[in-house]
DNA sequence: GGCATAACTGTCGGTAGTGACAGGTTCCTA
DNA sequence: TAGGAACCTGTCACTACCGACAGTTATGCC
């Protein structure tokens, strides 16, 4: 077959190119398996909402903005199975299970984004979501063979690639993440608020005004970078960042 | 090729079954890809020296008391590359890369456990670093046209049965603690509470009200017996109850 | 058939957390 | 001596959380 050498030509790109970048895989993979649309994300579930921390994909401008516009990126069924899971998911399969979400479908199909397609879930090393969604130009009929035969394909390139995505990733967010050290103080109340303490009861206890407890907690969120105290425990928990008893 | 039917014959049976023993699974890969040998571990890689959290493997029962015995599993480069990584990692890269390890692979020589070989990284929820070893039995000059035609079948069939085991380990974690236990759905919530989630975002992420959520968020507080939601997350991210990513 | 458990939902009212506004002092270092 | 960093305080308006009330449905076990 030379479907063969095509993905062997593929897979030693991927393998040995340190940083391949989105549109050239975008590209290969295309050409190569008879792809209509990729699409690449990874989801920063930390910030509110959902903060897309990268987003490659090959549907049209319109059809991307109006999925994202219109909040299907926070209801979408694909997404929910995705989330912490590690097998692939089969657009079909997520359909069935979710029926209630057939207008989201519905509304796919209008946009040309297809009903035929597999959502690869790619794991991250903090608590995001990162998945590579392919769509395949076949008739319908011609699908479940070519799923059958390609998924192996899939799944190998789409981790090397999340793998040379990452890589390059750690490097830009170790040059710029620095010197965000926590001050005593502010280690000290988010430790009284790991314990259960409100904000009175640690101005209370550290002889200080509520407000300052306040204080000290917003600048431990900001510098830990994230939205509520809850949150912040859970990281400083993590780091090792106050004491645990 | 037959070699293409035996690999989809097992792809259905990792897709199809829910729980596929490591056993089978082993004695499947041994018999479809000339594979002489294969190893599965889970450690966790926080606790003091490795602790080790699952482990099945088709090494003779000495070879094996000799790695873990000597420590081994400390200092295998292997290990070392594995950690954190995506991508797949040849042991003879390994070797290169780590001179000073190489009385570690003259032992692997004499055990029998061989030179040629991959170990490929899979995820896993929390902090702990899970692979799949696996050492073919062939010839050392056939090793790298093998490695090429059958990286993609290890990587697929490596995440299916690795799925199948996390899968099924959160359910007997579940099972075996008793009352004080929380449920899925409990860790679940509690999980996404770490994350920063309101009770709203998480209804909608899970599918569920934002009631829903607040009762299982007052169930996870009774049984952790702590008083807000910020203490219910610091609790569980120190017994390592919900997932860290 | 009872009983326990898990998953699920609704409403009310009080309290706690959060962001944005606008200040202050002390201490150390360039 | 100017600037930065850590420490400290106040008010207003909004949102989120949390306890207590009172349920439903499904499953599995004795």
């Amino acid at each position: 077959m030379t479907d063969q050498q095509a993905f062997f030509d593929l897979l030693d790109i991927m393998e040995n190119e340190k940083l391949v970048d989105a549109k050239r895989f975008f590209a290969l993979m295309r050409s190569t398996f008879c792809i209509a649309n990729l699409l690449y994300a990874d989801v920063d579930v930390l910030a509110k909402g959902f903060a897309i921390h990268r987003l490659h994909h090959t549907f049209s401008a319109s059809a991307a903005r109006t999925y994202l516009d219109e909040g299907f990126l926070r209801i979408d069924p694909i997404l929910q199975l995705t989330m912490g899971g590690i097998r692939p998911v089969d657009w079909a399969t997520a359909r069935e299970l979710h029926p209630d979400s057939e207008p989201l479908f519905s509304a796919a199909v209008r946009l040309g984004l297809g009903v035929d397609g597999i959502t690869l879930p790619l794991p991250t090393p903090t608590r995001r979501l990162a998945f590579l969604a392919i769509h395949a130009d076949i008739p319908a009929e011609e699908w479940p063979a070519y799923r059958r035969n390609h998924l192996r394909d899939f799944q190998l390139l789409a981790y090397l690639f999340h793998a040379s995505v990452l890589e390059n990733d750690s490097r830009i967010e170790l040059s710029q993440h620095g010197a965000k050290m926590l001050t005593h103080r502010e280690t000290e109340v988010l430790g009284w608020t790991a314990a259960g303490k409100s904000y009175w009861e640690i101005g209370t206890i550290l002889g200080i005004s509520e407000r300052t407890v306040r204080f000290f907690m917003t600048n431990a969120r900001r510098k830990l970078n994230v939205v509520s105290n809850t949150q912040a425990v859970a990281q400083a928990v993590r780091r090792d960042l106050i004491p645990t008893f």
